[in-house]
DNA sequence: TAAAAGTAATGATAATTGTCATATAAATTG
DNA sequence: CAATTTATATGACAATTATCATTACTTTTA
């Protein structure tokens, strides 16, 4: 009965839909149901460090994290965001090395860790499975190596205004038409990879030219065409 | 006896030795022998280029090339070099996309063409091999993490800096002392994501230092201590 | 609710980096 | 080998971006 519970709660669950997991069946989905541990992980808080040896897989069932990487010039690169139904620490776990960059709630969070063994198994006995979690990296890779360019030759204007694009496109807006993503002006900067205060005087020209509205820590997009024009 | 020529050949080549494809056994090797196509690429020449899609894998068996990306200021950003030994076109053959960047040679090549479907079908029955295979990406994966967060936050010099010890640790220096890897002063520019100007520049400032001493094209690293210092 | 702490906004200024022009050196080609 | 092209180097200047200082606004805490 416990058993039937725990199963039917993987089975329903945000990320066996769209993570690596749904190549899963029942039976293994049953398996994981029963070594697996739920966290609630408060805003703010860290899932792990930088650092951290991570014995397994955490699946985030609600909430958005940052991935991120403190510099030597004491500036935290935001290198990655991950939202409900995806996985986290994957890399690190299949490299056996610790973890590269640290995870931080933007928002209150429900996790699930499933422990290494459990994974590594699944991946030596499912090839579905593994080629999804294969795939995800190689989609990782794509998306930082993008990334890097976009840092690299882009102007921090240009970097605003496609990462605002990013926010409302990957992560919704509110009803008021607000991003849903509640990132502080440092955290938006640590995104772009600008000082907080460059990112903020930008936001202000924005706000002055119409492309977007400020009110409070709210951003609403006004002008997608010309943001979009911006962005490149 | 063909096939027993050709499966030497793969057997004793160096990318066996050193990618994925080491854990491959004598059988599956020459397979591969049947299958792999050689071609040789003659310096400034692509493998293959950005949106070209790219049915198998590459292996390097000798010279060096450059993976990059086109923007759109018409800057060819550097993302990550690629020797002898190493396979390329894992990530976008994974993905069933078309390549995310182009390779191209930076000195004349010799590299085998392996069909798509033979790597797949590894992938599936050899469970060491997708291991192999998994974990060189989640290598590139955290080198391009790491990479952006370079970019991101360190200063054009520190850059050069980190880049030049690079370039030595990895491809070594010739017999004179100098970097073996010849890249034009826009290639170089365009792996540490600047101006060609300012890269001349600063290697003029680092040869006035002392840091380095320039004949020439070739560079010569001379006070690693000092640049190890600049790289942080 | 008042004080304190943190976050956001803006000005002034400095440092870094990019752009354009031009000179010099090296490599390629007819 | 001279002529042309290409790569490297440097100067002058402009644009971008960072830093430091100060003020205004919000949130937290006592």
């Amino acid at each position: 009965m416990i058993n039937l519970f725990f199963m039917s709660k993987c089975e329903q669950c945000i990320v066996r839909e769209l993570s690596s997991l749904k190549a899963l069946n029942k039976d293994e989905l049953l398996r994981i149901a029963e070594c697996k541990t739920s966290r609630t992980i408060k805003k703010g808080e860290p899932i792990f460090e930088e650092g951290d040896v991570v014995n397994g897989v955490y699946c985030i069932t609600s909430g958005i994290c940052k991935m991120s990487k403190l510099s030597a010039n004491g500036k935290d690169q935001i290198v990655k965001l991950i939202k409900a139904g995806e996985l986290l620490g994957q890399r690190s776990m299949i490299s056996d090395e610790p973890a590269n960059l640290s995870a931080i709630a933007l928002e209150d969070m429900e996790v699930c860790f499933i422990p290494k063994a459990e994974i590594l198994n699944f991946f030596d006995t499912n090839n579905q499975f593994s080629m999804n979690l294969m795939k995800t990296i190689c989609g990782d890779l794509k998306e930082t190596s993008d990334h890097l360019v976009s840092i690299s030759q882009k102007t921090v204007k240009e970097r605003l205004a496609e990462t605002l694009i990013y926010l409302q496109d990957n992560f919704g807006k509110n009803p008021d038409g607000s991003l849903h993503i509640q990132l502080s002006r440092e955290e938006l900067a640590g995104m772009i990879g600008t000082a907080t205060e460059s990112c903020i005087r930008l936001l202000s020209d924005f706000n002055k030219l119409g492309l977007i509205e400020l009110s409070g820590k709210k951003i609403i997009l006004k002008d997608m065409a010309k943001l979009k024009r911006i962005a490149d």
